[in-house]
RNA sequence: CGCGGGGUAGAGGAACGGUUACCUCGGGAGGCUCAUAAUCUCCAGGAGCGGGUUCAACUCCCGCCCCCGCAACCA
């Protein structure tokens, strides 16, 4: 046999971070429903990272968790015959099946409920954020709904009634907690135009710099308990609820214990990168950042910004029917197809559609003939004697195979997915024709024959390792793979 | 004139101021039989509309048409 897994794959990829730790975040799942595969898409995508960065030998951090708390969540719960505590718990516990499901790396999963970790933490900053000035009580007035008791929102309204109650809302006065952030506008605008925070894409970073040229507003921080008692009571005054702001976003300290003396907040704060969708950029780009210069703590150092998963061409919502389940699309294609598709198919930064058929074409051209028939054309050339000289990959494999790990690395580092796989499909491309080119399986001569297998040995364990991060099951199995065995099935 | 993104073969996606605009699926022809009806080669078919800048524009600029985000208390 020629030997499957010589030498170390990555070579290009340098081994000297040891020391390094690499901080990864995804924004919490909202657990107001369970979670579709537009979360699925966010961790799926931190994940590659995460286990990218692993793979340089850095420490990696990579957290991830559900936002559990607020007055749609208690209503839910309510409609189900549910307390909130016994309804988010449940899907909570899905989300983290997720992991399983999904294959996901992540070392933790924080709950904004945790009353050990996350509750001190958030009062804690609460605290600090009030010592410094930049919490106070103002008079907050707004639409509210008598049907919804609750604050509602412009977006709630169509012509200026209330979308659920068909009711028009009463304009009502509240006296809530603020936060200062107006007083963080100038600092906040100069951090993202200077790209103190790297914002991928540019594009967003444009949004979120011309939005914040406009002036940030001080925002409220707090509900009144009776409009929102499912969440953090504001520390010495029970009467008030912390608002989400404060509340969810803390988790990405709160996790590594926020205190400036916890080893674990020292080694791994600031984040590296926080993984987010395109709606939320806005609170991250502001609120949070704001928040952090108030508490003194430096800033992550990038946040990339994910397009949406749309469904056959629509926007998933539950009154259309199309929410698009991860858990019942992976038990039939698998995890590793389903990352392969969410990565592969577009532009980790656009908005993305999922279909049953998409998928289905996706995994019988890229998976099953691809990749999963080339593996088997390889082995199937193995020779059957174990005599094999030591022989030398062909120099212009080798250079096609360095070419290919360089651009796979990049463009990992671009977050442009698709495009470090589409590099990897092309070495696979590059193997197929290699073979037929040389019709290997024709050749008399020994010496020569195992040389050529030799150099598809190579190119396949280079895929092996090369894909890794986005399928890192098949990446196992690959190496494991017998003569006859077959990858992926055509479906 | 609120801000921003986009309109590329039948479908879905890239790239780029300069040979012949690329990839995948689909369609057509041929080859091979190591392989999962796989794989390889070749062919057909394309830049929203109108102007401008340039030796050269799909790429830059202007206008128009159409789509889509954002326009803070929404995860």
């Amino acid at each position: 046999m020629v030997p499957r897994n010589q030498g170390i794959i990555f070579v290009s990829y340098s081994m000297i971070n040891q020391n390094l730790k690499f901080y990864i975040t995804t924004s919490l799942v909202y657990t107001n429903a369970l979670p579709h595969l537009g979360f699925a898409l966010e961790v799926v995508q931190a994940d590659v990272l995460a286990r990218y960065h692993q793979f340089l030998g850095e420490d990696v951090y990579f957290l991830t968790g559900t936002d559990e708390h607020g007055a749609k969540i208690a209503k839910s719960a309510e409609k189900e015959g549910k307390n909130p505590k016994k309804f988010v718990d449940e899907i909570s516990e899905k989300v983290r099946e997720l992991k399983e499901v999904l294959n996901l790396s992540n070392k933790d999963f924080i709950r904004t409920t945790d009353q050990e970790r996350h509750w001190p933490i958030v009062k804690k900053v609460w605290l600090k954020l009030k010592e410094n000035g930049d919490i106070y009580k103002k008079k907050y007035e707004g639409p509210y709904c008598s049907g919804c008791e609750a604050f509602i929102t412009k977006k709630d309204l169509i012509n200026g009634k209330c979308i659920i109650h068909q009711k028009e809302p009463e304009i009502i006065k509240e006296e809530n907690y603020f936060f200062r952030l107006s007083k963080y506008s100038n600092q906040i605008g100069e951090i993202i135009e200077k790209e103190v925070i790297k914002i991928t894409p540019q594009s967003r970073k444009k949004e979120l710099s011309n939005f914040i040229k406009q002036g940030l507003e001080d925002i409220s921080f707090s509900r009144s308990r009776k409009d929102l008692q499912w969440g953090i009571p504001v520390p010495d005054d029970d009467t008030q609820t912390i608002y989400v702001w404060a509340d969810a976003l803390v988790n990405y300290i709160s996790a590594i214990g926020y205190t400036e003396e916890d080893e674990k907040f020292k080694r791994y704060w600031p984040a590296d990168i926080h993984c987010i969708g395109k709606d939320i950029l806005k609170f991250h780009g502001t609120i949070w950042l704001g928040m952090l210069l108030s508490l003194g703590l430096s800033l992550p150092k990038s946040i990339f910004v994910h397009g949406f998963i749309t469904v056959d061409g629509q926007k998933m919502s539950k009154s259309l029917g199309n929410v698009a389940d991860p858990f019942e699309i992976v038990k039939k294609y698998g995890a590793d197809a389903v990352r392969y598709f969410l990565l592969a198919e577009f532009s980790a930064v656009e908005d993305g559609d999922f279909s049953l058929e998409k998928i289905k074409v996706r995994y019988n051209a890229d998976l099953a003939n691809g990749l999963g028939n080339f593996a088997a054309r390889v082995l199937a050339l193995q020779p059957q004697s174990s005599e094999v000289k030591l022989l030398k990959i062909d120099k212009d494999i080798e250079r096609k195979i360095e070419e290919t790990k360089k651009i796979a690395a990049q463009k990992i580092e671009e977050f442009k997915f698709n495009e470090s796989l589409s590099a990897i499909w092309s070495l696979i491309a590059f193997g197929d024709k290699y073979i037929n080119q040389t019709q290997v399986w024709k050749i008399a001569d020994l010496e020569l024959k195992n040389q050529i297998i030799l150099n598809l040995t190579a190119i396949l364990n280079s895929v092996t390792v090369l894909l890794g991060p986005f399928m890192p099951e098949t990446s196992v199995k690959i190496t494991q793979l017998k003569k006859g065995e077959i990858l992926f099935p055509r479906l």
